[in-house]
DNA sequence: CGCCTAGTTGAGGTAAGTCAATTCACGTGG
DNA sequence: CCACGTGAATTGACTTACCTCAACTAGGCG
């Protein structure tokens, strides 16, 4: 039984996995409207803001005051969106924006001189892309877009002049990207120190535990629009071996990775399997009040 | 040809790869009158705190000034210590202070459950330790001293109250925490990317290159605490074939991990062999000013 | 003196890679 | 409407990079 992920990932919208974001991101390429649609009306800008993923993230950590909120909406300089396949920025690239996804999937990778990719992380709606090469002044990896995509761009001397006039912002950027930086440090574990059915295993987990912080997946599963060549570049494995692990994990009854959608057949066996924790992702209540 | 590393990073004292921090290191467990010999004096404690690898490190990116500065030395709250093999805290442990390394060296790491270990990145003097922890509220590593170290504690009350008061110096550390996070990303595609030996020799070069940029080490060689052992769990190798690798490495004429140093024998052909791209470690000059 | 740790080397096993062929779904152009 | 090319998934046969187990040496230290 062979499938194309697209169409799988398309039928999610009939499951019950599906989200505004989701809907967003199949919705754009076919209704250029989009944006009026969602943006109408009085006060819609600042309404829609402050339930963007980002706002609810960073309300996590720091309380965000009104004056926090306005200066965050400023950030956002326009909306551009990307078609799948496309690269936001490259690696070595310097004097780029950043951009906060809104809607649709994308990854941030590095290419080897011999042509090898890995992929660091993924981005869902919400994620950063390129927050650390604004700071860097020039970017160590590049950022491709998935499926099509909507981001907000921020440029470097607004963030940088944010961070002057709002320090509980910069707080909670920092927190973010610690936050991010945690997630790529649990990926070296993941590649350094666990098998290949283990890693699959661990890392489908830590995507679900994600997507769900998002509202965009649950312990029974989530739509995913990854083909097995971006979880062997992410996994530092050959697509091939990728295939071979997931036909072992659907066997044995854990997980099914198909048709664009990743189906946790018996969750808590499965996060038994890959030793999987996902304490880190938790964040109680705002830490700055 | 045996011997134990210890000898070997003492033997360093006598090349001219030592340095003050170096020395500080050697010193401390024989001398315990080191901390009045280095801070004695009218104004000791400012003037060493601006000559600190930290003001160093965090000058190349916020030119900072005389506010700053002394913000940043009311963070310093105690001077400590810690004899090598000692842990400075662990994986869960939450409400921990961070520290900024003033001598020594120190690993982070995760210890999975079945007691296999994955060394994230070692800190060298002007590291911060644990700031990840601080800002996530409950660590998700634990830190180890591989040498005796000095360090200077950080109170996590501190910290947030110092980035509300002076956000030049937040986004400096941001700026710091940034690049960290491209270290650990740049050892995710190590491993995730490369064999052993390419492996070996860029983390190797890497190392070098950090150390040069506090200065000790040089495109020579330098003085290196570290176990094949430390190589393999960094590396997410076993030991024995660390060793292999290593020999493999010198027998090519490349480098020489022997005696507690480095040597890099061959600089150009090692890096060219590693793909070795120090590029983002550096940083031109202040980019705000 | 004897234990411990670090390093070294060999023999043999295995997880993962490479190469290759096949199937399917999809888009495109004639 | 069908031929064709393409990209994703699948599977088998074979190779190899790395691991495990094990034995041994040397030095440090109580």
């Amino acid at each position: 039984m062979v499938h194309a992920p697209a169409e799988g990932f398309r039928a999610a919208r009939e499951t019950n996995y599906q989200d505004t974001c989701y809907i967003a991101l199949i919705d754009i390429s076919h209704r250029p409207g989009f944006h009026d649609r969602s943006l109408a009306g009085s006060g819609g800008w600042r309404a829609f803001l402050e339930n963007t993923p980002l706002v609810r993230k960073l309300g996590a950590f720091v309380a965000l005051s009104g004056a926090e909120l306005s200066a965050l909406e400023t950030l956002h300089k326009r909306r551009r969106t990307f078609v799948a396949g496309r690269d936001l920025f490259h690696q070595g690239q310097s004097e780029q924006a950043a951009f906060i996804l809104a809607s649709g999937w994308a990854s941030s990778y590095k290419i080897l001189q011999d042509g090898q990719r890995q992929i660091v992380d993924f981005q869902i709606p919400g994620d950063f892309l390129g927050l650390r090469s604004v700071l860097l002044h020039v970017s160590d990896h590049s950022v491709e877009a998935i499926t099509d995509i909507e981001v907000t761009e921020i440029l470097a001397t607004d963030l940088l002049e944010t961070f002057e006039r709002t320090p509980r912002l910069a707080t909670a950027i920092l927190w973010a990207a610690s936050r991010d930086e945690a997630m790529v440090v649990e990926h070296l574990v993941n590649i350094g120190r666990r098998n290949a059915a283990e890693r699959t295993a661990n890392f489908l987990l830590e995507l679900g535990s994600r997507l769900a912080l998002v509202g965009i997946g649950s312990r029974a599963g989530f739509a995913c629009p990854l083909t097995q060549n971006h979880l062997a570049d992410a996994l530092g494995l050959s697509a091939v071996h990728v295939n071979r692990v997931l036909r072992k994990l659907r066997d044995k009854g854990m997980v099914t990775f198909r048709d664009g959608f990743v189906a946790f057949d018996a969750y808590e066996r499965l996060a038994d399997y890959a030793e999987f924790d996902p304490s880190y992702l938790d964040q109680a209540g705002p830490l700055l009040r």
